[in-house]
Parts: structure tokens; C-alpha cells; sequence
DNA sequence: GTCATAGTGTACGAAATCGCACAGTATGTG
DNA sequence: CACATACTGTGCGATTTCGTACACTATGAC
């Protein structure tokens, strides 16, 4: 495909990224179209390729293994970041799958190429090296969530979180798909609309969700969020 | 101090390693006493060094914001593992606590020298990266058992997690200790150890537990245990 | 042996969440 | 327009866990 223009990109690690780094991966990279529903990577299945991406959401998820149990959402990417971390910390290989949740683009690079690149810069090791570490972050901070906020709270932090990574106020979200990710029961999503829409913060619609008053969700989630994204901020910065 | 064999360690990461990768280390290792209660690393400060965990047993704690609340634990280390791994990841900060939980021994390494000495094989980048990528899994895996399991599950997986660190099959636990581990009250922590020693898969003292029927414990846990370390083992072997 | 202290056992009402079932309502398709 | 389908609203008892309080008991210090 033809090539990127670096400063065109919405990407936030690839805009990040120094001409040279930039340079060792521009050529391999092939843009594709995120649709909603898709696994960009299964369970347990080789990765052919990390996906930088520039818009929609994507959910990672891990499998419990408990019969009945559904998958639980570990963290969330949107083009702050990248899928496909296991190759940049040295395999191919990886238990979780990363859901296509909302749709959009990404720039898609094959695993031996991005091997490649990182084995010969240690500036790009050190970007993707550390979202890595905001991903440890992100997915500590959601051990926090789940152990310490009520329903509504965490539906705050994710309805946040959601529109932090999609650049717009009205996000395509069912309660199903919500009481998934927030690993509790449908109508529980119900309910817990029903309050942060009473309360001003959020409009909701047959399938969307729109934010009216984002500080005030802030607020009721408190400290479940925040404290992962001003690190990705602080470890973007170091680079 | 004087050098360490490679053979004579415990710590399983330092064990995997090529010698020539051993010894890019093995110089600046420094032998340090793990004493109960200590923080290894504290929340936002700057990490001077990484911890090889020859013995004993690390708490990674993530501070939640919210007033009232206690830190949570979202992952643990042990022989099979290190403390640090933000400087493997390219950073020198992190937001979360080692708790030294058990006792013991580790090999520290100023992180300059770790920094070098990564950046200088490739190989040694495999195996610390891939231990950073069984982390991830590890604590995905501590979401998912917060969501879908009830205290009883979640105890006899935290219990057999320690066993597998320390290698004993007494343990030194207290249930206000582990009321923080697991996120729950303690009075809760009592009356599930009463139900596992109940079905005699373990026996509470004072202060310890220890462990009478490990494959019990593991039936309870059921899909809570087990993915991450298989992975670990998984990954290990890739090197 | 006495004593302070940390650790453990127990109780009980309150709250959050669950599991399930079913009714109602947008939305798009033919 | 009719209709199937997906999504949303609601109810209710069951269950888990919480918050809190208080009594009891090992354990080690003196």
C-alpha cells in the first residue's frame, strides 16, 4: 500500500515515534478497517500482526474457564494504542482476544517486521515498551474498579474511558454489550443508566449512549479513574 | 560482593538465562534480605533497582483513590519472577507497591546497568519480556477471578498461588493479611477458611495455613488458577 | 505468672447484586 | 404496513457480601 504520512496519523504512539523508528515501520504497514464484532486476535492463536490503531475501540478480554462464565474485559485500546503487546514483549502468543467494539481503522504491521524494527531501535523499544507499562496500569486500576466501586461507578469510569478513546460524545453502546464488560448483570446496566441519566450525566438511547456532563461522571467514579491515563500521559512523554 | 553462580540461584528467570546473558548481570547483583512489611518499591518514586526473588514472596499492590478504601493486590512474585519490571518496560516509575509479604532473598540490580544490559541482547529482552507479557496475564487473570468467583474460590486460589512461590506447604497468613489480598472483609476471610478446612484441604493455626490437599484446593478454584501459569511455563520455554 | 496485643470467632441487620422471567418498545426488513 | 428481532424496562425472591461490633484466645514480653 502506499505509505503513511506520519503527521496524518491519529495514532498516538506512531505520531510519538521519531522519523527514523517511524521510517522502520511505515513501509510494512497495511491500513484495514476494524468491524464491529471481529476478533483482531484469538485466544491462544498465533499473532501475524500488531494493529496500531487510529479509530474506533477495542475491547481485550480473557477467557475464565469456568463453565457459564462469561468473558471478562481486562482493558480497553483505542488510538492511544496498540493490539498485539505480546509481540513487542517477545511472542507470538496470548490467552486474551481483542474485540472489535466499535468500528474503525488501524494500521496493521506483520509481527517479523515490527520484530525487526524493535530489535534494531532502542528509542522504539522504549515507546512501545512503555504503553506496555500504562497497560499494566489500565488493567490494575480495573482490579481496583471491580473490587471497590458499585455498579454505578464503574459504568461512569467506562463510559469515560470509552470517550477518551473515541473522540466523540455519543458512543454505540448496548446494555448488554456494557453489562459484559462491566462483568455484572444486564438489567443491573439498566438500572445503573437509569441513575447517571437522572442525574444529568449521560443521555441514553436505544443503543447509544450519549455524555452530557463529564465532570459530574467524573466524579462518581472518583478514583477508579484517571490514575492509569496520567500515566500513559507521563510515559508518553518520557519518550 | 562476590559473583553468584548461575546454578546455585533459585530464581527461575536468572536460571533460563544464555551465560553470556547471565553475566551481563552477574557482576552488579547485590544479595539483599527480603524483611517482612518492607516495600520493595514505593508508588511513584523513582526505582533505583530490580529484584530477582530468590526466596519469599512480593505483593504488587495498585493504590486505589478513593478515600477509605485499602490498596488492592494485583499480582504476586515469587523465585519465578522479578521486581521492576517498569525498567524492563523503558520507565523508572510506576504507580504500584512491592510488599514484601513473606521473607526472603533477592539479588537486586541497579537499574542503569538492567537498562544496559537489555539493551545490549536481545535475548535477555525475550525473557524479561515475556516474564513482563506473564504478568499481564497474571493480573487479567485477578480481574477475572474478582468477577466470577466468591471468597471461598478466590481463597484457594491465592492460597495455592503462594504455595506454588514459596514452596512450602505451610504458610505464614493472617486473615486480616489476606482479607487485603483478596479485597474482602475479614470476618469474610475466617469463615471461608473454616469452609476449606471444613472440606480438609487446609489447616488454619494462628498466624499460618497450611495446605493438606492441594488438588482439593484446585478443584474450588477451578478456571481461576492455572492460565497464567501456563503461560509462564509456556513462555519460559520459548526463550 | 501477668499482661498487652495481635489474631480469630461469631453475630446480625443492611446493602448490593444476582438469577430469572416476562412485558414493553424501537428499528429495520420484506 | 406487518413482522421479526434486538434492545430496554421492571419485578421479586435468593444470595452474597458488607459494615460493624464485640467476645474470645494464642502468643510473646516483662
Amino acid at each position: 500500500m502506499s505509505q503513511q504520512q506520519q503527521t496524518s496519523l491519529r495514532n498516538r504512539l506512531l505520531r510519538v515515534l521519531g522519523p527514523n523508528d517511524f521510517g522502520l515501520l511505515a513501509p510494512a504497514f497495511e491500513q484495514v478497517s476494524l468491524t464491529l464484532g471481529h476478533h483482531l486476535t484469538e485466544a491462544n492463536q498465533p499473532l501475524g500482526h500488531a494493529y496500531f490503531i487510529e479509530s474506533g475501540l477495542i475491547s481485550l478480554l480473557a477467557d475464565t474457564v469456568r463453565p457459564g462464565a462469561n468473558r471478562v474485559e481486562i482493558g480497553i485500546v483505542g488510538f492511544e494504542g496498540m493490539v498485539g503487546l505480546p509481540i513487542v514483549l517477545g511472542t507470538r502468543r496470548s490467552p486474551h482476544v481483542a474485540l472489535v467494539q466499535a468500528e474503525g481503522r488501524a494500521l496493521a504491521i506483520p509481527a517479523p517486521v515490527l520484530d525487526e524494527a524493535l530489535n534494531s531501535s532502542r528509542t522504539l523499544r522504549g515507546v512501545l515498551g512503555r504503553y506496555a507499562q500504562s497497560l499494566i496500569v489500565q488493567v490494575g486500576q480495573t482490579v481496583c474498579a471491580n473490587a471497590d466501586f458499585n455498579i454505578e461507578a464503574r459504568l461512569a469510569r467506562w463510559i469515560v474511558m470509552t470517550q477518551d478513546r473515541l473522540g466523540r460524545d455519543d458512543l454505540p453502546l448496548t446494555h448488554e454489550f456494557l453489562s459484559l464488560m462491566l462483568g455484572v448483570r444486564r438489567p443491573g446496566v439498566t438500572t445503573a443508566t437509569h441513575m447517571l441519566e437522572g442525574a444529568g450525566m449521560i443521555r441514553a438511547q436505544r443503543g447509544r449512549i450519549t455524555v452530557l456532563d463529564r465532570g459530574k461522571l467524573l466524579e462518581l467514579a472518583e478514583g477508579s479513574y484517571g490514575g492509569a491515563e496520567a500515566e500513559y500521559e507521563r510515559l508518553l512523554e518520557e519518550g
